[in-house]
Formats: structure tokens, C-alpha cells, sequence
DNA sequence: TCCAAAAAATGACAATTATCAGCTTTTTTG
DNA sequence: CAAAAAAGCTGATAATTGTCATTTTTTGGA
């Protein structure tokens, strides 16, 4: 695992708890050691936005560190984790020694920044119904065992709706939808996800 | 400007012109000596989304070098344009042996991953009229003059359409109504912005 | 300058989505 | 375990946005 000898001892959150705010200077890097992570942004509408999930693994905070910005987003334990710290420091130290971690980094923010404007292209040409599709897809690829299995991850409708990018209802709406058309069996916040196939076709308008 | 020794040549490409399409490997870096360039990707529910303009000292190109990837995007041009290129090997070359340089590249990345996230925000909860006042504040940013004088760049309906993510039809719409309230001025394709405060207002959601 | 084509504008209408209110189910907590 | 709180669900309705057809205006050649 990346990083593992420079951690600043490990932090505990529990699910709710808020890792760190948008605004706010984070002087360094998480590195997610168990569980998830909800990584999102307040709309001036008062609606939350989630970008992305992350996990295991994952680092986040780089960002604002390269561009010596406070963060633009928020961090939320979406069930209890656990992080680690790397001070801003080791990162800028590893940056002026280290060119393969360098370039580890700058292909880490080009994938990034590849899937943000994906993401920027979907949210905005298309539709509620599309986008759930999408989400689900998703889900099933960062937390799915198999067709038989739920989802490694429980949400909320909100968060769902988060995700997406609309209203808590309109996300249960179609829900249920996909769950009369056969596509997803639901289980209180356990998602099967049974015809993926369906689910591409959805997204992609049919 | 920024490599201006290592150019190959530069190469000219009239209103409407292709500089590079989504999937194509490109091998090296753009960077536009004048005019204004689209950076769009189609949508598969058949509409372009246009993610950013880029014009003079704009490089454009360096996050699918880095990544190692085909283009995700299309570069078009709006008006005529001059670019010229740095071969892939030229750019490698130095984020082996300039750190300067590569730190400028990271942050770059960085800032547009922060503005890409930012717009998926934007793009998710917003309002069509919201996102045009967005996009009316944006243009008046980059080629905003004074408020007696038209925006310095001429899009068509449909381009601002693809900029604010909706139908033609309802930024023609929002626009006279904008018109109406007498923020804006149109005149052909010249837009004056007489009113930004109350733009920033109306992108507030008020 | 005039014509053809493209772009812009407008109206009518349909589809999607948001909002609000009320109800039910699940979860949390003392 | 029981009560309270939170989450999930449903229906009714309003607002927004998209689509299609048509007309008007502008633009760019011949």
C-alpha cells in the first residue's frame, strides 16, 4: 500500500462523521484504510452533490494540496473507516525527489479529471432515469460480488439521490421502477443488481 | 509563452475545423497562438456538451498524453484559429528532467480537476436558467470587455445551448427573457452584459 | 444585390422532474 | 420493549424543460 510508512498514526470515523469540510485546509493527504467515503459538495440550491466513492486504498486530498487551495469538497465517513495521514510535507518532499511518485500522481489527477468531465457530460444531457441507470452500473462495479449477491454498500435513497443528482423521490420512483421491470430486487438498503445489460441500455437512452 | 522553442510549425484551421476528435491519439500537446477553440464531447443521447473554450496560450492535450489514453474530447474551432504542437517525446522529456515544469502541468491539472468538479455540481442541481446566467458570467470573465461592449466572442445559439447543457430552444428562451429584464443586450450574435450582478444573483437560484 | 441555406425565434404541446403533504415502515435510543 | 425519530414510500400537483412544427431573420455565396 502506498505510503503506509509515512502514516501519521491511524483515525478512526464513524459512519455520519465528517472527515474533512469543504473550505477547509487539509495539509496533506487521507489515505482510506477500511471502509467508505462519501466525497461531495453543497449546491448553491442547498442540495448535496456526491462526486465520487471512495475506498480502500484510495488517497484524497491531493488535489487541494497540488494547487495550495483549501479543499472544494467534503469528505463523510459513509460507514465507519478508518484513514491515515500523510503531512503535507512528505508529499511535497516525495514530489521534488520521487519522479515515479510524481508521475503516479499526475496520472491519478488525468483519470480523474477524465472522469469528471464524463461525469459533467451525463449530469448535464442526461435524464433522471439515465443517470440512476448509470449510478447503478456504478455501485456495481466498485461494490458488487455478483448477480446474486447484494451490493457491498449500503445507501441511503438520499445519498442515492445525491449520486444522481435529483430529488429523494424521484430516485425512489424509479427505483421501483427498475424493480417492477425485473432489472434490480431491493431489500431494505441491500440492491441487487440483476440485469445489468438492461441497466447499459437504460443509460444509454433505450 | 510556454515552449514556444520546442514548436512544430503552426497550423492554421478555419471556423469549424476539427482540431482533434474524441478516440483519436494525439501523440502530443496543442497550444493555440490565437483564436478560440471548443472542447466538447458528444453525449450518446445524440447532443454535444461542450466542456470548456480554450484560446491564446491555452494548452490543450495533456491530460490523455499523461494518462496514456485516446482523447475523450473533441477540440473545434470557433473561429480561425492558429495552434501549434509539441510532440509527445518533447513534453515526456521534460517531465523527466524539468520538476518546474512538471509541477506547472500538475497544477494545472490540478485546477481544472477542481473547475471539472465544480461543473458536474453546477451541471446536477442547477436550473437551465441558473446555468445560463452561469455561463453568460463565465463568457463575460474570459471575453468580457466592458459593460458598453459586446462579449469579444461570437457563439451561435445552439453553442451556448451545448455550453449551458439544454435544447436550442430554451436558451433562445431564457435569453429574451434575460433580455427582457434588461440584464442583456443582443444584438445578432453579440451579447452585452449589462446586469452581472443580477446574473450572479440568478445563478444563485433568486 | 438577390437567392438559398442556415440560424433564430415562436407557439403548442408532451414529458420529465420537483415539491409538498401525508402516510407507512424501519431504525434508533432511552 | 416502547416511544420517538428517521427513512422510505405514494399521490397530487406545479414548474421546468424538451420536442416538433412553423415562421421570421440573418448570413454567405453566386
Amino acid at each position: 500500500m502506498i505510503y503506509s510508512s509515512y502514516c501519521e498514526g491511524i483515525r478512526s470515523l464513524k459512519r455520519g462523521e465528517v472527515l474533512f469540510k469543504e473550505g477547509q485546509y487539509i495539509n496533506g493527504v487521507f489515505c482510506i484504510r477500511s471502509g467508505v467515503c462519501k466525497v461531495s459538495k453543497m449546491s448553491v440550491n442547498g442540495r448535496n452533490q456526491i462526486i465520487k466513492l471512495i475506498r480502500e486504498g484510495d488517497l484524497i486530498g491531493e488535489r487541494s494540496l497540488i494547487s495550495e487551495e483549501p479543499s472544494n469538497l467534503q469528505a463523510t465517513a459513509l460507514n465507519d473507516i478508518e484513514v491515515c495521514f500523510i503531512p503535507k510535507e512528505e508529499i511535497i518532499n516525495d514530489l521534488k525527489n520521487d519522479h515515479d511518485f510524481t508521475m503516479n500522481i499526475l496520472k491519478r489527477l488525468a483519470v480523474s479529471l477524465k472522469e469528471a468531465d464524463n461525469l459533467v457530460v451525463d449530469m448535464a444531457q442526461k435524464t433522471v432515469k439515465q443517470r440512476l441507470a448509470e449510478t447503478l452500473l456504478y455501485l456495481e462495479k466498485n461494490f458488487g460480488k455478483s448477480t446474486y449477491d447484494p451490493l457491498d454498500i449500503h445507501l441511503s435513497r438520499e445519498d442515492i439521490a445525491s449520486l444522481v443528482g435529483t430529488a429523494t423521490e424521484s430516485v425512489i420512483r424509479w427505483l421501483s421502477s427498475f424493480k417492477r421491470m425485473g432489472i434490480v430486487h431491493l431489500k431494505g438498503k441491500e440492491i441487487y443488481i440483476l440485469k445489468p445489460n438492461v441497466l447499459k441500455h437504460l443509460a444509454e437512452g433505450y
